[in-house]
DNA sequence: GCAAAAGTGTTAACGTTACACCCATGA
DNA sequence: TCATGGGTGTAACGTTAACACTTTTGC
């Protein structure tokens, strides 16, 4: 850590599973420790928390320095507590998954970290400290949270079309969708707002680009109603 | 604190939200402090976590020594982060809450308490620290877990009747049920068991008694049944 | 015998699921 | 012109919601 020790709380730290979708399949972002404990090692980003901060504020400075990846969509997963699961001293962590399209941002190794890298799920390195068990349950948290909050589209950029869109759901929850169904369902909770564009990459037929309304979300939300899909 | 100050990790408590459900109504076990800060006010149960303890051996502990409630059902909401929350130094706390049959219980105020109580949700005193926030945080995650999750039993008696687990329902969800549909429903469910014997309260006509088929319940999971309620 | 709560089925409305063909475009 | 993925509606089915009367029992 760049930090000096008096500057951090040294039994608490965080620990991020970032997820991006591409090419129709769901990664997580890891970092090559540059430090030890595990030096050299894939691991989820990760790091203490400074005593002037709060937790969501720590775990964005942490993406920040160790990734490049800035400002994202973050939930709290829960505290790890293994008595020894960080080898020096005792350290509780507070999990988080994050939720990025990954390309808004250019990764830069930092603190800490000699590499950053996109694993796909089905290739994941075997991870040190708990990382393993922490990556499955934001996981397991990940696929039920999509199915109640409109988080999904965190995953995707601003625009993006509906085939998109029901690729990622399908593959966060292992199960393919049907499309009419699909449409129908999303189109009547009114939430996207259809644009004029389309979308130009190398396919036969261009689909339209959609944008989720988030201020229509907000509204609605107050007015009781549940997100569902 | 009973401990002294080597034995805890500082900037670490443990706050719990106990739930009861007596008279027909929600209520919440609080403690009366009596040391500072906040000596004299009601507070929700809390305290440091111990450096050789996990997070739920902790909290069952601090349950136990503080109130007399022992071995219960218990969820973690999330950390509280506040950097003034507590007054003398930074303490994060990992807020639970705990579910509780009240008749299975002696209260008795325990280390650092006075006394403890039973509130109703509608008479609840103002809250130290940041203690107001977390009851309201636990109280909406008990309110959506409650009905994808069969917890609701937690707050009965092993053995209870059919209106007072509906009574619970609309308690907790803040809504009247409709009394055929919700015994069809539950019935379909195949996790309660119903026993030869009825309640012997002093109301007119007895209800039968049901008990919770735990084991029913983790067969049916692990063949991908979800509760719904 | 009456007041108070327990118990019990049916129907209509609604939401979910299943399903097949035409369209636009680039190669 | 054909291969590829985009886009569209309807009917069967299952689930949820609405609704009223009989039973038991203590007083």
């Amino acid at each position: 850590m760049s930090h000096i020790l008096k500057d951090i709380i040294k039994n608490l730290s965080i620990d991020c599973v970032i997820f991006g979708f591409e090419k129709e399949s769901l990664e997580v972002l890891l970092i090559k420790r540059a430090i030890n404990p595990f030096k050299g090692k894939w691991a989820l980003p990760g790091g203490f928390i400074l005593k002037e901060e709060n937790v969501e504020g720590a775990a964005q400075r942490i993406l920040k320095v160790t990734t490049g990846v800035e400002d994202v969509y973050l939930e709290e997963v829960g505290v790890f507590d293994g008595i020894n699961r960080y080898p020096f001293w005792r350290v509780f962590t507070i999990a988080h998954f994050a939720l990025v399209s990954p390309e808004n941002y250019f990764l830069k190794p930092g603190v800490d970290t000699s590499a950053v890298q996109w694993f796909k799920l089905s290739e994941l390195p075997d991870l040190p400290f708990d990382h393993n068990e922490i990556l499955q349950a934001s996981l397991s948290k990940l696929r039920t949270r999509v199915r109640y909050r409109p988080i999904g589209f965190e995953l995707l950029p601003e625009k993006f079309t509906l085939p998109k869109l029901q690729k990622l759901y399908e593959v966060i929850l292992g199960k393919k969708l049907d499309k009419r169904n699909f449409r129908k369902k999303l189109m009547k909770m009114n939430l996207l707002k259809k644009l004029k564009e389309k979308d130009n990459e190398n396919i036969r037929r261009a689909a339209f680009l959609y944008r989720f309304d988030k201020h229509s979300y907000n509204k609605l939300k107050e007015k009781g109603f549940i997100f569902e899909l």
